[in-house]
DNA sequence: GCAAAAGTGTTCTCCATACACCCATGG
DNA sequence: CCATGGGTGTATGGAGAACACTTTTGC
């Protein structure tokens, strides 16, 4: 990798989570098929290194910015033309930046993180060089992407407690506990069913479509949607101009190719 | 300004707070000597572009990053180029990238925010082309400085409710009420003295020096210090590997020039 | 009817707010 | 002694955790 210039390369990448469909089960029923029993869990789709450094290892979907288009941009399209992914939800997460984290050549990653929808999650591309990884079984990854997951990771824990992106998660329409599974898997504990409830039904988010979901063992539970009025509330710290630009997203061109090179 | 390669140009800018003192008043007293009366308010040093574009124009102190210089090093060492200061706190803010948020060139810029003791600031520079403004009486800013700043704003504001920063703001010691002072200052509104001071002392991070303030016109308070070894409190979200290079910064070389000319 | 999940009600504790009140000092 | 801020005590209200309880379905 020659150093051209006396200047660092740009490059952006992506944290990209969904919530795990247990397997590529069986279609149909409500979003994603989330098995009532036991928790759901965090997937994160990575790709493979087809060049050096870290030929073979698995790293962030991403890509060199390109001199005339904006970084949030660029990080949707290379999600979409890796992944075959739209984002429900795309924030800047952080920018790394460290002299050495890449072998031979200066590069700083304007890293993002992005939610997508569950039944999104079937249409996604998976083949030898993309794969999804359960949140607490990621492979040896290149760089310092696994420092940059662990950072999103949390990032993403503590931005549920004071924000209502979970439904980034979700599909179109959901049960109660659907969505408590989607906070119970990020947060990694239990919470209280009845407890759960009242806060959400008190956040003035959910609206009850009337509709209950048939084909469970026993009594059919309502089907909630998100209050499209009050759903984009980031963040509080959205104050400022930039930020997260919530719920759909760009989504541009759309080339099948999925390879990329940059930490 | 030409163009000389396909890439983005990255830059590396700060936003600085500081607590007024009320004027470049006189000496000695406590931390930067806050006046027990009135509020204070924060004061951010912006420099004067002495280059197209914005020629004239106030903006923030930053300039282009080395090929081998860590992000927050840059930071931390543009800023005390600028301005004199060493921060007591620096943190990354965002990255600004929209393609034309500098005419005739792309520049991306990695945002820091930093913190410095209210005693720090009498050693700073201060002339034609450096000035401090109170955080609400900004003057026309260059590039999207002003959105840059607001968005600051609004982090130091929520961070500050979670997080224990305010020290950073202040000497080494300090009464209840200049502590109080900060958080009034940063957040805008009064608060009940009796409370704050019981959720304080409830918080662990003081350290009562013992000591009592004197000359005061009333019953001397007694002055406090952060317990050194509970305030590298950054933040919940400091799980991943990255964030905030808390208390006492690099502060490298140290020029005196002031100059720079980036957005 | 029985198992299991949906959904409701009640209690308790913690914590932030409001505010009444005493303490110490300079003038 | 009195004005002023330092410092303490106490009541109230709302949010969340714990958990007992009723309802509704499939089998």
């Amino acid at each position: 990798m020659p150093q051209h210039d006396a200047h660092a390369r740009l490059a952006v990448s992506t944290v990209i989570f969904a919530l795990s469909p247990d397997d590529a089960g069986a279609a149909g029923g409500t979003a994603g098929d989330l098995a009532p029993g036991r928790p759901a869990s965090l997937r994160i789709p990575l790709v493979r290194r087809l060049r050096e450094p870290g030929l073979g290892r698995w790293a962030l979907p991403g890509g060199w910015l390109p001199v005339d288009e904006a970084l949030d941009a660029a990080a949707a399209r290379t999600l979409h033309e890796t992944t075959g992914l739209a984002p429900a939800y795309l924030e800047q997460l952080y920018t790394f930046g460290e002299p050495d984290r890449s072998p031979g050549e200066r590069v700083v990653s304007v890293v993002y993180w992005a939610l997508v929808h569950s039944d999104e999650v079937l249409r996604a591309v998976s083949d030898e060089n993309v794969r999804w990884f359960d949140e607490d079984a990621l492979p040896d990854l290149a760089f310092d992407h696994a420092a940059v997951i662990g950072y999103a990771l949390a990032r993403l824990r503590t931005k549920l407690e004071y924000s209502r992106i979970a439904h980034a998660l979700l599909g179109e329409t959901f049960t109660m506990a659907e969505l408590r599974q989607v906070h119970e898997a990020v947060l990694r504990r239990r919470l209280d069913p009845a407890n759960f409830r009242r806060t959400m039904e008190s956040s003035g988010t959910l609206v009850d479509t009337g509709e209950r979901l048939a084909g469970t063992r026993h009594r059919p539970p309502a089907l909630y949607r998100f209050d499209p009025a009050r759903t984009p509330v980031t963040s509080p710290t959205s104050a400022g101009p930039p930020h997260a630009a919530s719920v759909t997203a760009p989504a541009p061109p759309a080339t099948g190719t999925h390879s990329k090179d940059t930490p």
